[in-house]
This record gives C-alpha cells, sequence and structure tokens, in this order.
DNA sequence: CGCACACATAGATAAACGTCAATATGAAGA
DNA sequence: TCTTCATATTGACGTTTATCTATGTGTGCG
C-alpha cells in the first residue's frame, strides 16, 4: 500500500529543505553558478556542494561545467513533473484510493458532504 | 539567508512521506475516518496516527470528532497555500533573489540567455 | 460501574538527514 | 611543472524522523 506515492514523496523530500527551495528560487530566473550561491548563503561549500547534489539526483536541476566553474539551472521537465503529481495528490479522480477505502466497513457509515 | 523559506520546506517536508501523501490523496474526495485509513496500511495505529497529527500541526487536514470516530478531511485553504508557495519558488519576479545573487562578483560574468 | 472500542501519547530505537572539517579532483595560469 | 582556484567527495557527528510496543484517554454499551 501506498506504494503510488513513494516516487512524489521522495521528489517532494528533495524540495523540502529551506536551503534546497531557495536555491529552486534563485535559479528560477536562470542559471547561476556555485559560487554566487555560496556567497548568498551562509552554509560551508561542501554543505551546499552536496545540496546541490541532491537536487541534481532528483533532476530538479541541470548541471552544466565550464572550465573551473558550475552553472546551475532548474530543469522544467522535472518541475512540471512535480506539478502533476501534487494534482494527482489533491485533485480527486474515478481511480481515487478512497473509492477502495470507503468500501471497507467502519462501525459507522461514512458521510459524504465533506 | 534563506529565511523565507523556511516556512515553505516545512510544509513541503510535512507533505513528503509516501504515507502522509497517500492520507491527502484519499481524503481528497472527503472525509474519511481514521479506522479505516488503518485498514489500508500496512503501518501500526499508532505510527498512522502520528502521521494524522503531523498533518493536522500543519494544517493540511482538519478533524472532527463524533462519538468515538475521528473523521479528517482536506483543509483547502492550506492546500491553495501550498501551491502559492510553490509558485513563490518556480515563478520567476522582480522581487527574486537572483538579482542580488547576480550582482555578486563571480569570476567570470554569468550568462543570461539559460 | 465495568468492559470494549477508537484513537492519542510516551518512550525507545534504528535509519536518514544536515552540517562541518579535511581531503581529493580537475582546470587555468604563472 | 607548480600553484591556485572552484567544486566534489569522504568521514564524522549531532539531530530529526519513522516506526514500534506499551500505556493512557475518552466514548458508548450492557
Amino acid at each position: 500500500m501506498s506504494v503510488d506515492f513513494i516516487h512524489t514523496a521522495a521528489l517532494l523530500k528533495a524540495l523540502a529543505d529551506p536551503v534546497r527551495a531557495s536555491i529552486m528560487h534563485i535559479l528560477s530566473c536562470g542559471e547561476v553558478c556555485v559560487c554566487q550561491l555560496h556567497q548568498y548563503f551562509t552554509i560551508s561549500q561542501p554543505t551546499l556542494s552536496h545540496h546541490l547534489s541532491i537536487l541534481r539526483k532528483h533532476k530538479l536541476i541541470t548541471t552544466r561545467k565550464e572550465g573551473k566553474w558550475s552553472y546551475h539551472s532548474v530543469n522544467a521537465t522535472t518541475v512540471k513533473e512535480l506539478s502533476r503529481l501534487l494534482d494527482e495528490i489533491f485533485i480527486p479522480g474515478s481511480e481515487c484510493l478512497c473509492h477502495t477505502i470507503r468500501q471497507v466497513e467502519c462501525s459507522l457509515p461514512l458521510r459524504q458532504d465533506a
């Protein structure tokens, strides 16, 4: 059970950190190199690198290397997928799990008015 | 820094769990009582109760008690706020942090084409 | 009252996470 | 080649998280 949302939860978790959410926000206007991100945050360089690697692992960002520098930018495809996954959670549909759930007997009938 | 996204990250983290995402999905069609949720998942009753309390703490759900039973439903206000917070991350705007970031000197000029 | 049921709370535990200092890698310049 | 700079990797450490068992709380029923 709850298998369907493992991927959704993993992607959300990748974003569910103040530093990583900030990074995504900063990158939303275009690519930025690590050294500039580093100067903005108060965290150490390895910590920032770690956060970037998590975002990269979940394909939320892509990295372009140019000489010594690394430029990071938002991966729009994954961002769109995230949006779709959120709709999957919140927008009720015919395939919703609730239909199975509601057939299970509880001791009281469920109200349908909510 | 990155203070602005602390609340956003906390709300995302509340949702960033397979069980909790599933609960939100099931609740999206209307209120359901705990005993029915419990029969769906393979986790223990205290664990489910714990997940529900996290969702409640972050106002993602509301609880209505009726006799011995607890009925849970989605708090649409918070879901809308979550959507707004995600837009705040991903939709570039004039107040974006990147404008401050980009003024910091890196050793190379930044490209604006990404 | 006394018991059973639905759910919450407390406490313990193992795994995951965020962070840092130290070190490695790899590219550019002297 | 040697050094410096930008970034990644490693390894350690304290905190948080998800889970369980055991227990508490409150409701309804006989």
